[in-house]
DNA sequence: TTTTATGCAAACCCTTTGCATCACA
DNA sequence: TGTGATGCAAAGGGTTTGCATAAAA
């Protein structure tokens, strides 16, 4: 934990930035809920526990900061508000996500499956691949065991 | 294209909808500019000249009908408005996507190299895949090559 | 003729911005 | 002490909705 805060303010201090006791607030409440796959709003509730005056323009404020210094990535499973999740501090490791249609869930799955692929874009294609995403929707294993026992087909 | 308003109108008519004159002039402008990643606004702008007295609810009502009955697919790049992408009718057939970040453009692959994954997925974490979608981030050829005449590095 | 669809404008939601004040470094 | 950060409220952009009217089937 105070690690991470203390490579969060190494970089800050790089780019020209400080570490305040919101951005150092904000840090805890996205460790403690790693892979929740916050929206700001989400951020900014927990925040409001610990830190009550906070604003939730510093909360968009930070996180796009945040994002910036790579401290976080900002991800859009496009159901209106951009989520944040805490990148894992070995830069060569992508995740990649199963959203269920039936609960709204975001399970990740830790493992990069596309390096292969990222070659064959640049070989192929010409395109340099600075970084990727791959989501999977569906139906999460819970929700379909939940549908086999109502005894009923889902979608 | 008259066979494929035809798929449209027998599609709407299944789901208990009506083949308007908007309707059909949308299908027309997303026929004609295939694969430009329109928003909901350049559809918007390309129908006042055939529609003008179209309104830009109506047009956001149509795609998101549209893509209801798997006619368009809603794509989000992060930019903060939506996209909508025709869908071949060859249902088995996803694309992946190319995003530039020098220039803004989007490619596509026309290709699915997923098919593996999807049965890993299943396999691996009792996740039924109905869809999925993979975008690369990165530099496209010709913003490279712009920039290797320039004699400056990119990004 | 009965539904469903339309256009308009207002409402909505998420996000960003202007500005005076505050607090890290 | 000086620059960058904060909180608030207002503005912004994309999208949705209520409602009276219009037009498919």
């Amino acid at each position: 934990m105070q690690e991470r805060i203390e490579e969060v303010k190494r970089k800050l201090a790089e780019t020209g930035h400080k570490l305040t006791m919101q951005r150092e607030a904000t840090m805890r409440v996205l460790i403690e809920h790693e892979e929740a796959h916050m929206t700001a709003e989400d951020v900014y509730m927990h925040l409001k526990q610990t830190c009550p005056d906070i604003g939730l323009a510093t909360v968009y404020r930070t996180l796009e900061l945040l994002s910036e210094i790579q401290i976080v990535e900002k991800v859009n499973f496009g159901d209106g508000a951009a989520r944040f999740d805490l990148r894992s501090s070995d830069r060569a490791h992508h995740h990649h996500h199963m959203i269920c249609r039936e609960c709204g869930q975001v399970e990740e799955i830790h493992e990069d499956w596309l390096l292969a692929m990222e070659s064959r874009v640049e070989r192929e294609y010409g395109f340099t691949v600075i970084d990727h995403r791959l989501d999977f929707q569906g139906i999460c294993a819970s929700c379909r065991s939940a549908a086999a026992k109502a005894g009923r087909a889902v979608s």
